[in-house]
DNA sequence: TTGAATCCCATAAAATACCATGCTATACCA
DNA sequence: TGGTATAGCATGGTATTTTATGGGATTCAA
């Protein structure tokens, strides 16, 4: 039995005509685990689909409703942002899930996708552009070495 | 068996001559699983028409007996917005419902409709207003990414 | 009885489940 | 350690089901 429910490894797999793609077999295996379904949507602010585990929108749901009110603009805003970009992806049961042409547009997805883990969430890059991304990353990382003190307040 | 009973993602339908709309599939299957009905009414601020869970309301009108006082103008009016306006729709077997005569005409929706999840709510646009609108609240959600832990107090 | 609402049937398209194959990584044994 | 068997996985293709939607029939109410 697992213990922990995070995504991990990077993992890339081949897009058919139709949009499907074999979801990593690891993460499968999560989420049956996890007893629960995967999400998925467009990212906010990269070129990348993010995905996670149903759970998570339910907890995001109750802290905006928390945060917010429920006739405020910003509760608005957030909802149609995140649900309504969102959707269930069930896999079959050859383990493949299918994309929607907006998120593969967004994400510059044809043939290829490469997926990341990231610990509660994953996310699905066009190939090219995430060895760019990570790359990026990573030269980032050491000039300015990352640190989980940093002050919220100033945090960009 | 679903964990989670969240709206979601964006779909858009035909409203036939009758004013009857098909009820995306998932949202059906959502009502069902929840053993509930679906209640729509006028947004009160934008041109749109709002759909939620019945059993959403119920939560609406506790929260509104709670936060305002039962003589305030206030607890008057939200109750009117709301209650004087929302309706069961139910859909009949082949999925559709079909919108009143009030509702399209506040949306401007004649023959194509689009659904927007908004987790424990959903939303349903003219399909032009909707591009508009999702257009402004994404270029606004990039220049000022948000958070979670915005103010109360300071929220607009 | 007329108009409107609801139900039922039919069809086309799209989403999903299923089957089959070849490959790869792992386990097993000499 | 090296070689082979095996199970799991990705993936191409096909079959089946679901879904949206038009049109007509039936019921209900005014």
């Amino acid at each position: 039995m697992r213990k922990t429910f995070l995504f991990m490894d990077t993992v890339t797999n081949k897009v058919d005509a139709k949009g499907r793609v074999s979801l990593p077999a690891e993460y499968r295996a999560l989420v049956k685990e996890a007893n629960s379904e995967i999400v998925c949507y467009r990212s906010i602010s990269q070129p990348c689909i993010e995905g996670c585990l149903e759970d998570l929108l339910e907890k995001l749901a109750a802290d905006i409703e928390n945060a917010t009110d429920f006739f405020s603009e910003t509760q608005d805003n957030l909802t149609n942002l995140i649900f309504g970009d969102a959707r269930r992806y069930t896999f079959d049961t050859t383990g493949r899930i299918m994309l929607s042409e907006k998120l593969l547009a967004h994400a510059h997805i044809t043939d290829s996708a490469v997926f990341v883990g990231k610990g509660r969430k994953f996310q699905i890059w066009n190939p090219e552009n995430y060895a760019k991304e990570e790359a990026r990353i990573r030269a980032a990382a050491l000039k300015c070495r990352p640190s989980l003190h940093l002050n919220k307040e100033t945090e960009k």
